[in-house]
DNA sequence: TGCAGTGATGGTACCGGAACCATTCTGCAA
DNA sequence: TTGCAGAATGGTTCCGGTACCATCACTGCA
């Protein structure tokens, strides 16, 4: 076959390069390079033959090679399981945004110890990316060094209150959600309200939402009981187990606010089990507003944030920064929504 | 302060390497990399000094620079939207076993067109990963032919049958899983059985598993009509939809298998709104037993397959191929389970 | 005493783009 | 015709870890 003898041949991309696409065309390797990230450079005769040699040859440039000049390209992101909560839209968000700016997420996910978080930071940094988003508890005071000397911009996502931030901050207050969620809860009658969320220990967002329920209890004249509060692991069982003891607990307990739909949305199937009327013999509100929670029989009243748009910010944050249109450190606080629906 | 005298001062991360490192111990830097990558031939003594240097001056390797020498620790993945689906428990199965094997996942997430699939894989490879997982329908040759040509190993998580695959491939095989399915509904009674999905045009996922609901009822002697098929969006809204659809359609539909957990939930809700008894009046049934599945009410009766496994096979083989463990393209077909609950 | 064998360490080039600066060439005003 | 701005292009070096090979010290054995 002639194939291999007409200059389109293909060797392996390893062993393709910019030196070699500019042999072929007749040029110098700069003026492949300046095709591929500065194409008005070249005159347009010069491109057009560079860009050909470049599509017969299926010749990739390598992203390492650049990023090792300083251009790099990667945004590293640590984020809680995917399981069973909002991270996976807001995951979607970061992945979109960064793909429209043109970089490359790393992706490290997981429920981290102190040890493990800092040798997922490590890691990451390792690949001396743009920049970093955090959805996690950055606890060791090692791991906030090594992001602080790293030299790169940092955003997390998290509660915006609290905790001396790193660097940006993109989130919604917590307090605030929890207690707007408790106060209408109070407003529609209801005067006996539990409180279930996953294991609060260690995690600021849940802490914060804890403290705006009880700062509405105590502003509604209401003593707080520890024994209205539960914590269950994060699936549609513990929501159901979560009610089973706080209605044994307390026989008049009225209404539960859960920290996350995936709780309140396994209460509910507990009370459909027990027909239960629900909002007649007790209300249930969730936290987090997401798809099935319109759809749920009855529909559930919930917190809606907008995580997928969380995650959108969180990058253009980030990139805003990386583009020099914003030189400080900034809070980003989202707006939220107490969706009012039938469950309570 | 003596501080930043005594050898421990900290410089930022870009201007640290191996060769500063080293200048402060007094070796080579070639003893430095040693140190991080083969601890085994240098010298207790010289690496203990190295690591308290390295640990003193807060430095982090370049994982770049590294990989640009052919040893990228890079996987590169491209993924469907991970919202409402089984790929969130995928991904993080890909990623615990990247962590595992001390790779970093680069995550491509979306909806492809042609193009935008052709331009992601074309991104991914630019970083030289050491192998690619695919769980998107690769439909153009030119992605295709990339990928070949890219030499690293390529995973693609989808159907097993069919289309040819480009290297290994891990996955259920959904004709098996839909057949089975179907005449489990037969089995328990149900006469007429509707069939809904989300858009199966360009999904071979899709297409095998109607496929396979095809196959079962020919085989039990009933027609197939196009009138009992619904594609809806992967919503619990979607699945509301089509059971509406379905029964005014078909007024004597017993039973609908639906494609998505997500739909049959939608459509059990729908269901509650209208006091419709489950199995009663209609059997629901599912596919890919999410966690709400089995704490719904009622109960879903669902095709079992363990996505978080199939992630971390996915890795696992791209892993042993690199390892040298593993030379042949393989194709590995998980099992999957009927799950018999209540609602059908 | 001499020399092969082994283990520890050093020097240097290289991976592949791109920054930087030098050079060549074109067009146009003086 | 000369001079020169400015566009197009080329040569070289660097980023930072590591493969490859050379060196050196030291042990054991003839």
């Amino acid at each position: 076959m002639a194939r291999s003898e007409d200059g389109g041949d293909k060797k392996p991309l390893e062993r393709l390069g910019v030196r070699e696409i500019a042999k072929r065309v007749g040029v110098a390797p700069m003026t492949v390079s300046r095709v591929l990230s500065n194409p008005d450079m070249v005159a347009p005769a010069t491109r057009a033959k560079v860009l050909e040699a470049i599509e017969a040859a299926g010749f990739v440039p390598n992203r390492l090679a650049s990023s090792m000049k300083g251009n790099g390209r990667i945004i590293g992101t640590v984020v809680p399981p995917l399981i069973n909560s909002g991270i996976a839209e807001q995951v979607q968000g970061m992945s979109d945004e960064c793909q429209q700016g043109g970089y490359s997420m790393l992706l490290v996910q997981g429920e981290f110890t102190t040890e493990a978080e800092e040798s997922s930071i490590r890691t990451l940094l390792g690949w001396r990316p743009a920049g970093m988003i955090l959805q996690s508890f950055v606890q060791s005071e090692v791991a906030r060094q090594l992001l602080v000397s790293s030299g790169a911009p940092v955003v997390e996502i998290s509660e915006i209150k609290g905790r001396q931030p790193i660097d940006m901050v993109v989130g919604v207050s917590n307090f605030e959600t929890a207690y707007a969620m408790t106060m209408h809860l109070a407003a529609k009658g209801y005067k006996r309200i539990g409180f279930v969320s996953t294991p609060i220990h260690g995690n600021d967002r849940l802490q914060q939402r804890r403290t705006g329920y009880h700062a509405a209890l105590t502003e509604l004249g209401i003593e707080n009981h520890a024994s209205l509060e539960v914590e269950v692991p994060i699936t549609a069982a513990g929501g159901a187990e979560a009610l089973v003891t706080l209605t044994e607990r307390h026989a008049d307990i009225d209404a539960i606010f859960f920290s996350s739909d995936t709780l309140a949305i396994g209460a509910v199937q507990e009370c459909h089990r027990r027909a239960w009327a629900i909002p007649g013999r007790i209300g249930i509100a969730g936290y987090g507003d997401m798809d099935l929670a319109a759809q749920l029989y009855p529909p559930l009243t919930t917190v809606k944030v907008n995580r997928y748009e969380m995650g959108r910010r969180a990058v253009r944050q980030l990139l805003d920064r990386l583009g020099g249109k914003q030189k400080l450190a900034t809070i980003t606080s989202l707006g939220f929504e107490i969706v009012d629906r039938e469950s309570a």
